[in-house]
DNA sequence: CGCATTTGACCAGCGC
DNA sequence: GCGCTGGTCAAATGCG
């Protein structure tokens, strides 16, 4: 800047002062030799000529002859050095021009490398500043990593930061500026998004929004296109087969985002709800295309596609469980590529936070690239993702598996079990439900141990969670709503990635106010042995004697796991396309079931759409459990408080949505 | 009559 | 290559 400056102000002064003395130049060469003036040279002979010429022509009136002659000429002689003059003039004033352009030309680019230098060491000073604060994050997340896995969509700063780092160190080349500058935009792109939830909504849905409304459906990871390879997709007996072909590209292309992790194109969410009626009620509008028998199940199996657009490429399969026929299982697959009713946003909303996770680690399992390491460390702990939710006696967990071997990893499956009467399945805790979430993607590296979990509730909740007619969970307040409402809010904008970002951003900021909360308690009261040595038991104590954390702490697991719409977020829950598969919450029928009803589930793990169910008095999967791939599911010895979307099932199907094929073996089928 | 469901057939993927 | 299985299609059927 002291060199821009500088330069300046010659610049304000040097043009004048040159053009000046360019002047004064010109003057004192006009009198003297012309020399360099060719045009002016030749006009001085031509006068000497005229002045010389008169004498030979006539000798008679020479004097008459020559004063005239020699007044004409001097007058020709004035005339011509007149123009001359001007002539010069302008042609040094030009050139006084030009060179003061040139030179305010090199000032100018003198000060934008000034700029652009002084631009590059912001940079650096602030990629250090960004790294730094990273790196202080990971480690402060590392060292609570095996007490609290629920970091789930934590930026993977190491890689990051090391390599950032090493851009830095060769930021001189232009190109390793430019990817500094691409690294400095997101950079900064993610620290605006920490702090500002709301901030990156429109910044972030280049790649995953569609130009209009029914490509918001593939926003969410859970894209589970139409099998491609059969040609006869497009022609089902729903009809729009040019639709479904235009739908399947959409998806396609998010798929193709999806680093081309083919197992990210058949992820399906699987859930497992107590229901006597045929079908669960998830609001949306189903048709039964089919019913077959599976192996090892002696009920039918029955699919449904979406009928609420005639492209939607969602599709359901509805089976009973083989030993507790109780339980429905209900498994979604695809995005809906339009609106929702607004009764079939929670299970929507549910089921695509559900694949959100389960894809989001599929496709980091596969790439390694650099820039996708955010990704890929978020996936990496939402596999690590281990909450238990201790309700009294009873705990309630949300378990997302990281299992490595998958049977089928062509369909990553994630099971929702909601069923009630299920015992824990890695407490000997007869009687304690929880919700489970699973997936069972192969390969995928534990970064967190699986085994640690998080319990900070508290046995005697008076505010028991309750699912409302809108979709709200009752016993939550506004007050405790609103530092959520803005990324749940967000999450409705169908964009995948931005969604993905905000549950990341919200769990972060959830697990860094709770790591505060933590140690600040853990200062005051640590009197109980569990402390230091136990920092599971302390952060479970710092929590439950904070019922507003809580609440909050609720929110945040509830508009991640939820997407966003089981909180407050009803306004956008008719914009919300990003659901996989079918709607959720009826809440026209106002089932406002506590949610102790609704989550006093079992685990289950799902490995390719085949459900693991590790509980004891008979989940509808472990029939199949000779059939799954063992998972490093391990035990889960804390509880964890969780507050999940409600899934509002209705007890009674409407003859519209509900489909009556789950006839429990009335229609077998052997094809 | 229109719509949804049923159901046999077909196709593709996978394992042996 | 063959058989098994899952998934889908589409004609037939049923229902309001």
């Amino acid at each position: 800047m002291e060199f821009a400056a500088r330069s300046g102000d010659d610049g304000g002064d040097s043009p004048l002062k040159e053009e000046k003395k360019r002047s004064d130049e010109y003057t004192d060469d006009d009198g003297g030799s012309h020399g360099d003036h060719h045009d002016h040279a030749p006009s001085n002979k031509q006068d000497t000529i005229i002045v010389k010429e008169p004498p030979h022509m006539n000798k008679t009136d020479n004097n008459t002859e020559k004063s005239m002659a020699e007044e004409a000429s001097g007058t020709s002689a004035l005339l011509a050095a007149k123009k001359e003059e001007v002539i010069d003039k302008q042609l040094e004033s030009t050139k006084a021009e030009m060179g003061e352009v040139r030179e305010e030309n090199e000032r100018l680019k003198m000060s934008l490398n000034k700029i652009m230098s002084e631009y590059r060491m912001l940079q650096m000073q602030f990629h250090n500043i960004v790294n730094n604060k990273h790196e202080d994050n990971q480690e402060t997340i590392m060292e609570e990593a095996d007490l609290v896995s629920l970091s789930l969509g934590r930026v993977p700063v190491p890689r990051r930061s090391n390599e950032e780092d090493k851009k830095v160190s060769d930021s001189n080349k232009s190109k390793k500026e430019d990817e500094d500058d691409e690294e400095l935009n997101e950079e900064l792109a993610l620290g605006l998004d920490c702090k500002f939830e709301t901030s990156k909504s429109g910044s972030t849905t280049e790649a995953t929004n569609f130009p209009n409304n029914s490509n918001k459906e593939e926003g969410g990871e859970s894209t589970w296109p139409p099998p491609a390879s059969k040609a006869r997709e497009g022609g089902g007996s729903g009809g729009g087969g040019g639709a479904a072909s235009a739908s399947a590209s959409v998806v396609e292309d998010e798929v193709s985002q999806q680093n081309n992790n083919p197992a990210a194109k058949k992820a399906r969410v699987c859930v497992r709800a107590r229901c006597d009626t045929p079908t669960m009620n998830d609001g949306c509008q189903w048709r039964k295309y089919g019913q077959k028998i599976s192996k090892g199940n002696p009920c039918p199996r029955a699919y449904y596609r979406c009928t609420v657009a005639p492209s939607c490429p969602v599709r359901k399969q509805v089976q009973r469980c083989a030993e507790d026929m109780s339980i429905l299982i209900t498994t979604y697959e695809g995005n809906h590529n339009h609106p929702l009713p607004l009764t079939a946003t929670a299970m929507a909303s549910t089921t695509s936070a559900a694949a959100s996770m389960l894809l989001s680690g599929s496709s980091t399992s596969h790439t390694m690239a650099p820039t996708n390491t955010a990704t890929a460390a978020a996936a990496g702990n939402l596999h690590g993702l281990n909450l238990y939710l201790p309700d009294g006696s009873k705990s309630r967990q949300i378990y997302v598996s990281n299992p490595a071997l998958s049977s089928t990893p062509s369909h990553p499956t994630i099971t929702l079990d909601l069923t009630s009467s299920n015992p824990n399945l890695n407490n000997n805790n007869s009687s304690s439900p929880f919700v489970r979430f699973s997936s069972n993607y192969p390969n995928q590296p534990i970064r967190y141990p699986s085994s640690t979990s998080l319990s900070f509730s508290t046995s005697n909740d008076p505010n028991p969670l309750s699912w409302s007619n809108n979709g709200f969970l009752s016993s939550y307040n506004s007050t405790h709503h609103q530092p959520f409402n803005r990324s749940i809010n967000m999450l409705s904008n169908n964009n995948l990635n931005f969604e993905r970002q905000q549950q990341q951003q919200t769990m972060e900021n959830f697990y860094q106010s709770f790591m505060q909360r933590n140690n600040s308690k853990n200062a005051s009261s640590s009197s109980s042995s569990s402390s230091s040595s136990d920092p599971i038991a302390a952060a479970t104590k710092a929590i439950t004697a904070d019922p507003s954390f809580q609440s909050a702490l609720a929110a945040a697991l509830s508009s991640f796991i939820g997407g966003g719409s089981g909180i407050g977020s009803t306004h956008h829950q008719g914009n919300n396309y990003n659901q996989v598969g079918g709607g959720g919450g009826d809440g026209e029928n106002s089932n406002k079931m506590k949610f102790s009803e609704l989550f006093p589930v079992s685990s289950t793990l799902a490995s390719s759409s085949k459900v693991i169910n590790n509980s004891n008095n008979g989940g509808c999967g472990s029939s199949f459990l000779n059939k799954t791939q063992p998972t490093k599911t391990t035990q889960n010895n804390g509880s964890f408080m969780f507050l999940p979307p409600s899934l509002p099932f209705s007890s009674s199907p409407k003859s519209a949505s509900a489909s009556p094929g789950d006839n429990g073996g009335d229609d077998h089928r052997s094809s």
